[in-house]
DNA sequence: CCTTTAAAGTTAGAGTTGCTAACATATGTC
DNA sequence: GACATATGTTAGCAACTCTAACTTTAAAGG
């Protein structure tokens, strides 16, 4: 999905200078995490795949780990686009928009499972990349003002914040549920599709009584 | 967890067998992914701790893959032992019991953050660790077990299936959300304890119309 | 009880990787 | 046009995965 904007800008300026190779890295590095998974991937494959020497990436990045950060922020970006998405697709402050904003969600797990998984399950560096928290923080205010507005609420309301984060652990859960394959529906119950289990719950939680 | 049980036997019977080779190595490796994350273990620093030569393990395993599968494996059924004395925490049939059940699973996810991450994104030999799966399953049918008496229904009804499924999306996205860090409840809803979010949720649920 | 066989260790080594150091070549600025 | 800098290169070390060939111990059969 990002390679196809890697050949789109006028780079490549010499046989020797790459021209972009920071982008071309995190593109390759993210093809091979979709495929070789997390742990399959290698810092010397993704140079040989960008037609580099194994030691150029390090002039882009301080180590491995770096570059695996770099993937999850644009995953992230990508994610968040896609929510809003989402939610644009049906009429504002209905419960649909609110449904929507899962499918998308959903739909990105499902597309891109191993970069999903990583963006989601990387903490070796969490002091060090607030940003990605950041950005984190920045997906869940997207269902908490849907939510809100679905509700009536201002976007702070409490009320608010807590279904969105309930809604959103469902989603969530889901969404890994259905990659990882350890827990499946079971076969009687198989035939819910997603968008009527989605509106089920986004309705049945909004009228939820509050906890505690 | 496992290293208790390690000392218990009568093995390590002279100084060159080591006597139960494979159990220290699946707690070794248990212990360096909690720590050191998933993709910081390796065979190596694992029979480093185990006092054996870097070659042995693979006497007992495959490949590296193949210790990862195991550990995974004795993790799940950790699991599911911690789920079942969380339901038997309460009287049988009553919403508590399935309640219980959800907290020991964030408990589980909470205290082996690691190795709970490793268990569940483990896709790398799906075909070849169909007990993985099995296990897995049967999480879902305690769980669905659990659901069924609470509703009065029998265990294999679709709606009790269906209500299972739905509510083990929210508790492994809720799981997942709080070791991962990345999507956190605003401060204004950070009040709410688990408890009260789960019993809720629980209540919310067993009275949802079907989806579809 | 002694022999044999297989299980479970060992050392040695080939091939890959992460990352650093030292060097080479474009780019852009004064 | 000279120079500083960004961005490549090659060479190489230490660590890791996994294999091959050998050694030691345990267990089984006669």
């Amino acid at each position: 999905m990002p390679s196809d904007v890697i050949g789109a800008g006028p780079p490549a300026r010499s046989a020797y200078h790459h021209g972009d190779l920071r982008a071309h890295l995190v593109a390759a590095v993210s093809d091979l995490v979709e495929t070789h998974g997390p742990d399959g991937f290698s810092v010397a494959e993704a140079a040989r795949r960008a037609g580099v020497s194994s030691a150029a990436p390090y002039k882009h990045f301080r180590d491995r780990a770096e570059i695996l950060r770099a993937v999850a922020m644009t995953a992230m970006d990508q994610l968040r686009a896609d929510m809003v998405a989402g939610a644009a697709a049906h009429p504002e402050g209905s419960a649909e928009s609110v449904a929507g904003i899962g499918m998308s969600y959903i739909r990105f797990a499902r597309t891109r499972p191993g970069v999903f998984r990583l963006t989601f399950s990387l903490t070796e560096g969490h002091d060090e990349a607030p940003e990605l928290l950041e950005r984190g923080q920045d997906c869940l205010a997207t269902v908490a003002q849907a939510v809100a507005r679905c509700m009536g609420l201002p976007p702070d309301a409490p009320a608010a914040q807590a279904r969105a984060y309930m809604l959103w652990c469902f989603v969530h859960g889901h969404a890994f549920l259905t990659i990882d394959r350890k827990i499946e529906a079971s076969p009687a119950a198989a035939g819910i599709d997603d968008w009527a289990m989605l509106t089920a719950v986004v309705a049945g939680l909004l009228r939820l009584k509050p906890p505690g």
